[in-house]
RNA sequence: GACCCGUUCGUCUAUCGGUUAGGACUCCAGAUUUUCAUUCUGGCAAGAAGGGUUCGACUCCCUUACGGGUCGCCA
């Protein structure tokens, strides 16, 4: 029997983590077993349904990187994946429980008939739960149909699930008190139950329930902060599983090969950014230098920034500095412009170094008289030797003229800054900051 | 309120009765980079509480506390 899981998203928001991370881990479960992920989408509340919602279901998922074998765009047996479109399926399953005797009329809409025993289910991941429908007061008697005729989402999901042949459902456990409603219905309609397994659900940093609108909560706004698909997934993965080794930074391929529903943690887990950016960094690191560039020119241009010649060397000097995408604008723009924003601290912080003003003036000189650096280490060395006709050892020498070269005291290394710049602006540059130096705003 | 699930460093986690309770993020210190960052090394930091069971309990059982979830003609 072939595995088949599915992810079941209604489109009354845009995606979530909680909800890309369920849609992660039946994916992870499907691709591991060489199983089929299926996509449905659960659109029977028309009045909360968007078309919004749905497209950024399918955004979301597509840059996560989670493909659906089965679903909207992708075909499959079982279809039409949009329960919006399956009223008459379930009409012939209703009818079933009609004839059973296990349905009955309460103001219009209709109630299914709880067997009154203790339900006992063994999740994949919470282990045996009992629950004692005995007690009615506690389990009463649910709507299945409203009185409009529309079914409500325990018989669609549960008359979906059969209908699709669904052999495991990896859902939030804010369903794990469903599960025994969709046991009974299940039995009352002689339908073979799939598999349940319950993960923990995605808490904010204070503990309280993360909803759509937290930090870190919209699945879209990622893409847009420059954070990569697969660090996302690696993150998320992190939330409630842990593949019980020392290894944490997994391509896709490294959490299919790794991941099991014994990896998954019973409790809630909460979200922490610094944690998911220092994930992207580890993954933006192992990007190769082209990869990275035309990542990192995307955002660049998004800034409204020049891409010169030489970008693919600018990008190289920060690849490692960067833990989001969204930080390369900043950290290079000026090797792409030829204004500097002197940071008034910066300045503050040379101009209280009273050989500085000289020592920059030594180096403009020295540096329009050389010639253009080749690479980084000679510009080191052209560094070196400044330092050693002046007196001064070089490291003298550095902070001064980071400050003159970027306006700030961090960045990319000096020797490369110098070559991305070019020995001319690298002397104008420090003539500018010389100029603010004598002449105090 | 009733029912269900849970509880190891601040956070994410390892540990399937015997460990100096391990790793990662954050933070701090040192080293390297004659610069910043990266990197490397080291450090701070944990079994909610109380009872059992056992030669021995973070691990099994009970109680309490705390956290989360569920009790809709939402999904």
């Amino acid at each position: 029997m072939t595995v088949r899981t599915r992810f079941a998203p209604s489109p009354t928001g845009y995606l979530h983590v909680g909800g890309a991370r369920t849609a992660l881990f039946n994916w992870l479960f499907a691709r591991a077993h060489g199983g089929v992920f299926i996509l449905r989408v659960e659109d029977t509340d028309e009045a909360r349904n968007t078309e919004e919602a749905r497209q950024a279901i399918f955004d979301g998922m597509g840059w996560l990187g989670l493909d659906w074998d089965e679903g909207p765009g992708a075909g499959g047996d079982c279809g039409p994946y949009f329960q919006s479109e399956r009223k008459s399926i379930y009409d012939t399953w209703f009818a079933k429980l009609q004839a059973a005797g296990r349905v009955y009329e309460d103001g219009g809409a209709w109630r299914f008939r709880f067997e009154r025993k203790p339900v006992t289910m063994r999740d994949l991941v919470c282990g045996e739960v009992t629950i004692d429908y005995r007690d009615e007061s506690n389990t009463p008697d649910m709507v299945v149909r409203r009185s409009d005729g529309s079914y409500v989402f325990h018989f669609v999901n549960v008359v979906d699930d059969l209908e699709m042949g669904i052999t495991h459902v990896i859902r939030g456990e804010d369903h794990l008190m469903n599960t025994p409603k969709h046991l009974q219905l299940i039995e009352a309609l002689g339908g073979t139950a799939p598999q349940y397994g319950h993960i923990p659900l995605i808490l904010n940093p204070d503990g309280s329930k993360m909803s759509k609108r937290d930090v870190g909560a919209a699945v879209g706004d990622y893409p847009r902060q420059g954070f990569l698909p697969a660090a996302v997934v690696n993150f998320i993965a992190l939330l409630g599983w842990s593949s019980k080794t020392d290894e944490e930074i997994f391509d896709m391929a490294g959490l299919v090969e790794r991941f099991s529903l014994e990896g998954v943690n019973r409790a809630p887990a909460r979200f922490d950014a610094e944690k998911c950016k220092w994930v992207n960094q580890q993954h933006l690191a192992k990007l190769d230098a082209a990869e990275f560039a035309a990542k990192a020119e995307v955002f660049v241009r998004e800034a409204g920034l020049p891409v010169p010649e030489n970008f693919a060397a600018v990008a190289a000097a920060v690849k490692e500095k960067v833990r989001l995408l969204g930080e390369v604008p900043a950290a290079v723009d000026f090797l792409l412009t030829d204004t500097v924003e002197y940071d008034p601290e910066v300045v503050a912080k040379v101009a209280g170094n009273s050989t500085a003003a000289g020592l920059l003036a030594t180096l403009a000189d020295a540096l329009r008289e050389q010639a253009e650096p080749v690479d980084a280490e000679a510009a080191k060395d052209a560094l070196k030797a400044v330092a050693a006709a002046a007196g001064v050892k070089p490291g003298a020498l550095m902070f001064p003229l980071r400050a003159a070269l970027s306006g700030r005291a961090h960045g990319p290394d000096l020797g490369e800054m110098i070559v991305l710049l070019g020995k001319d602006r690298c002397a104008a540059r420090i003539q500018c900051l010389s100029e603010k130096l004598t002449a105090p705003a």
